[in-house]
DNA sequence: CCTACGAAGTTAAACGTTTAACTCCATGGA
DNA sequence: TCCATGGAGTTAAACGTTTAACTTCGTAGG
């Protein structure tokens, strides 16, 4: 609750001198910069830094928006980013916007009142015109793990189309003709991306994939459980012998319809997932899945908001971050 | 960027009439108000959180402060938060302590210097003397999950001793005498309650637990499952045949460790966890674990700190939450 | 000896709000 | 007719910083 003006007043000084030394802005003499030190920590003065803001136009706060903070992904992207920002001396603002455009503009609107000097998001919003309103004010922004067509901003992905491509290719070097998708919703790039992988490598394989070996789900668990309950309700010279999910979460939710099936994985059913939480490796048996670099998304995410805060001008730059399968024993 | 003498100058009136349009905290006339909104919506105008909350003495920013916010467990306390915040038109800062008391008094400096409103902190101190500082600056904080000895402040926390009862009297019942436990870190009020509950369950059934019995881990999967081994390599005589995890993360980990060595779950060796993250349904076998109310301890937290802010001087309360048991396969 | 200069301090404006206190004016009651 | 009242607007101070511009003074160069 002490202000510069009692640190000032203490140390017989005046506040611009205070603020002088606070910041090593301009030189001091040894012993005013003395008597200040001692003012401060007398009256354990802090600075306030809406006051600082006001002024200097710089809040040293990022936001960032993802649909949900506790699922596990978009969990470690902002972990990520958290610890890129500490280490700045930034501070973060939380927002889930649940895959809501109406949530995500609403908190646009609180980050840009809040004066934050970054924004990075996983938008929920399907096209451009979502950000104009960022755009429009300069704000600058990244988008993470998700794709805007035609957006012109910075941008950090994984590669989902490699990815799909990798784990499929996994699957029919194991042998397997019939394998399965689970999609997650399809407006979204990683998903559609990942889809789009698979098919490629289908294709390359000589093999047309039957339209019920195509399931769309929302990435939750649940609806993974449900689609894989649908395949191995099919006819058993339509069912498929291998299922690649398209994340982590529906795997397990798959591999717990399995179960109750009855069946094993591998031996009955072979499995990729996507994402490799943390809890892939501890499912049983362990969930073979297409590793992302999900916290140095994050990372990466802060990085480039915080050298765009530092020069505006330069050209929005898209980062395709490398993915990586990871064999387990569901495959 | 337009600010009120923006919108003052365009509707022709002066800068407070247009304050008192926005905040309703004046009657005005019907064709001035009208102006006014017509310039807001023109000029886009948006308050600037910054200077009203210096002015005001109050920024609508809450702090949030947890070890981890990947895990899953805190993921869902600081979701509960959010959602609160977000109803109430509060935004929220995010921090992770990585249970370092040291990172936790940074980050509640930074807090204090953003003039956040309030605090919730899963706590990585011990002792109440780490938050000596927000005390002293009456800022309003709740502590969650985590109870300090002898704390004067508003508490939310699950009743852990309770749990631990519930989940050993569940394999008691199940016929099981020889009952391990996996604590977290000792100094945690949440573990150490956990255990205690365990013990009394084991001497309400006249079983002295051998002290092999009662390994420490630290709240990670890697640490249950190294302990799990160490409980299957002791001689079959003392070697249990039951295992309760002090947490979720813990009793999969430990999952794995028989899983590798060859035996069943629960045929050979129950398991019970703690927490039911998500996942715990859908591991295989699905986990029998002692369920918190976690997203309502955030959401209470919540409510508590905006209650407090509004009304600083009521005596400090404490919320401890029902556990329940959810009896899955693992046992 | 004068001047110019630099070091080290101070003053005051500015950032964008909120809000207490003031002005002005129409209205109605005595 | 006069005054009190209150509705609707304005003025200006305040919140806690930063920083450009100014003052003061000792010193060194010509």
């Amino acid at each position: 609750m002490a202000t510069l003006r009692d640190v000032a007043r203490r140390a017989g000084v005046s506040i611009a001198t205070v603020s002088y030394v606070l910041n090593g802005t301009r030189p001091v003499s040894p012993e005013v910069e003395a008597r200040v030190w001692e003012a401060v920590a007398a009256l354990r003065y802090r600075p306030n830094r809406l006051a600082r803001g006001l002024r200097r136009k710089r809040t040293h706060v990022l936001g960032l928006i993802v649909p949900d903070n506790a699922n596990p992904f978009f969990a470690e992207i902002a972990r990520g980013l958290e610890d890129l920002s500490f280490a700045h001396d930034y501070s973060l603002i939380l927002c889930n916007s649940d895959g809501d455009p109406v949530k995500e503009q609403r908190y646009l609107g609180v980050l840009i009142e809040q004066q934050v000097d970054g924004i990075a998001l996983v938008s929920a919003g399907a096209t451009p015109a979502h950000l104009a309103i960022l755009q429009e004010r300069g704000i600058p922004f990244v988008v993470v793990d998700r794709d805007l067509p035609g957006l012109e901003a910075d941008c950090v992905l994984a590669d989902n189309f490699q990815g799909g491509y990798l784990a499929t290719r996994h699957l029919l070097d194991r042998g397997h003709r019939r394998i399965a998708c689970i999609t997650g919703p399809s407006d979204l790039t990683p998903s559609a991306d990942r889809v789009r992988g698979y098919q490629k490598a289908m294709e390359e394989a000589g093999i047309e994939p039957l339209e019920v070996w195509i399931r769309r789900g929302d990435f939750r668990a649940e609806s993974g459980y449900h689609a894989a309950r649908f395949f191995l309700s099919l006819p058993s010279s339509m069912r498929p012998t291998a299922i690649f999910a398209c994340n982590d979460l529906m795997a397990i939710g798959a591999m717990r319809a399995v179960g109750e099936a009855g069946l094993r994985i591998p031996q009955d059913i072979a499995l990729v997932g996507f994402d490799d939480i943390v809890l892939a490796a501890y499912v049983i048996p362990p969930l073979t899945t297409v590793a992302q670099p999900t916290y140095e998304m994050g990372r990466l995410a802060g990085e480039l908001l915080i050298r765009r805060i530092q020069a505006r001008g330069r050209p929005p730059a898209r980062y395709l971050l490398p993915v990586r399968m990871v064999v387990r024993h569901s495959t």
